[in-house]
DNA sequence: TAAACATATGAATTGAATTTCATATGTAAA
DNA sequence: TTTACATATGAAATTCAATTCATATGTTTA
């Protein structure tokens, strides 16, 4: 238990922390991975979906795939991503208890 | 079980957990973080131990303590801080086990 | 194979967050 | 009660990330 804290946390672990939850606090891509969690979806549905530009919405989905949480695959003239990682929404789940406590 | 990512994610909820993961994605404070959870210090402790200006970590420490996750009491002339919010490190455990298997 | 559609991409723009710098505030000691 | 010490703070400078804009790339259909 507790295995990972209790070790000393070194610069490079620090820096991976930091870019995983760099990558999920942007809105923009935490809309996404929730929409994702339903469903998968191309490029131009999560754009309208989340009224947000084609472009904006590819460019994070970059970010989203390079690091790993999301996944693509073409379909005809779309792309449809699907998520690669659900190991975040375990994360996302404690955050969201985290913070339903802080509202108390 | 799950009873939080399964309920509709508004808008409000994303800017909550996207607030919360900006704050714990800066290695600067995640760093303060960590140290914390050693031991309680002070500014000039903390500024010393990870080479940073004191000004920077003053201003960091403000951050941390307006997302109440460190607090701070006066002792002569330096204010100790220590952590506020144990909870926090239950989702730094989770993320560091998520990286840990990232890097397999 | 030209036109239409869906997505990706590079560069420019905009916006936000972090650090630095100078200095103010608060406490203790000489 | 002046000086030294510890921290906080506002503003400027710097750095970094997100969005927009224009256009390129890839795929299908007429």
């Amino acid at each position: 238990m507790d295995t990972s804290t209790t070790s000393p946390i070194n610069k490079e672990k620090i820096q991976s922390i930091s870019k995983l939850f760099k990558v999920i606090s942007d809105p923009t891509r935490l809309s996404i991975l929730f929409l994702l969690q339903k469903e998968e979806l191309s490029v131009g549905s999560i754009s309208l979906a989340l009224d947000i530009e084609q472009s904006a919405i590819s460019h994070q989905l970059r970010t989203l795939r390079e690091s790993r949480l999301v996944k693509a695959r073409r379909e005809g003239k779309s792309m449809i991503y699907s998520l690669d990682d659900l190991h975040v929404f375990s994360i996302l789940d404690q955050v969201l208890t985290h913070i339903n406590e802080l509202e108390k």
